[in-house]
DNA sequence: ATCATGATGATACGTTATACCATGTCAATC
DNA sequence: GATTGACATGGTATAACGTATCATCATGAT
């Protein structure tokens, strides 16, 4: 299995290296899928991989905005659907928000573990959550597609007391 | 456990019964609790609870309209956060739309089967899930409050194929 | 150079949800 | 029975999220 371990460990990730890492691999699925990683969906990636938290589609645009590039709404959709499509981004629902995909392999299942307090998501692929899921539903005869398994809650840094 | 397996059986299941005891649980934790089901709560409850499908607020607010009790949207979301309050509904947030608590009794821990089909939504809560994700959160320090657990597929009526 | 395909621009609109402040209802008390 | 306080509702406006439609532009293949 991965470095799940570290996934809330902020201190001991180079997000340095995170970022260039995951850019090199959107260009490489890009690439041998034949599609382009133009500037606007690059520039929208770049901007949810700055850090481990979901923006939303209108705080991207207002990001644009900002940087001298008024792009509309529709704009900043149809990049967060390529790049969706392409498994480089996910959509958290419970958020109405996107986080960059930590770990673009081939397809995988996804969970993820948001942090109320700092809003850190950490994006999990674990192996029992989705043998569960499958196995109530097969229990019922439900055939599973679209699973969609976001857990609120408080990762450890914010379990902290504060003040103590 | 109960009778999670005839969540789908559409058939099998008095739904006039269904509606009378929820209504009656309904009832009995508002009182339980000194809070009131007021009418206008009462009636989007009774809306929810037709059919095990989700319904969005703006449909309510339409239902509403159309029995000639015109409603501002904010009341509508008003009876659904009281409702939700008090476990007699549950937020869907991968359709932004509600649904009546199929088993109103003390706190329970939920996830829910959504048919992409006939969009009939199955509530269970099973030990399995629960307890992975309590795992999986475990592993890393993590301190689960909120889970979000909501598969979409494919209900058993809605696999067989169509003109067999 | 032409052409087909896909990407972007621009405007408008639809859907979901909340902020704000005023008014109404109900039950307990005086 | 009037007063009061807590809760429920009404009404307007607006914020936040997302899509439809059609025109224009870039890119790579012929």
């Amino acid at each position: 299995m991965s470095d799940q371990s570290t996934v809330f460990a902020g201190k001991a990730h180079d997000h340095t290296r995170c970022i260039a890492d995951a850019l090199a691999e959107a260009e490489r699925r890009c690439a041998e899928r034949g599609v382009r990683l133009t500037a606007q969906r690059r520039r929208v990636l770049e901007i949810l991989l700055e850090r481990h938290v979901p923006v939303g589609a209108y705080d991207i645009l207002a990001r644009l905005a900002d940087e001298g590039r008024p792009t509309a709404p529709v704009a900043v959709y149809r990049a967060l659907d390529f790049l969706k499509n392409h498994g480089l981004v996910h959509r958290l629902a419970s958020l109405n928000a996107f986080v960059a995909c930590a770990h673009p392999g081939g397809e995988h299942g996804a969970q993820f573990l948001i942090c109320d307090g700092c809003h850190t998501v950490a994006e999990i692929d674990h192996r029992s959550i989705g043998q569960a899921v499958l196995g109530a539903a097969a229990e019922v005869g439900f055939a599973v597609d679209r699973p969609v398994i976001e857990i609120g809650g408080l990762c450890p840094t914010c379990q902290a007391p504060s003040g103590d």
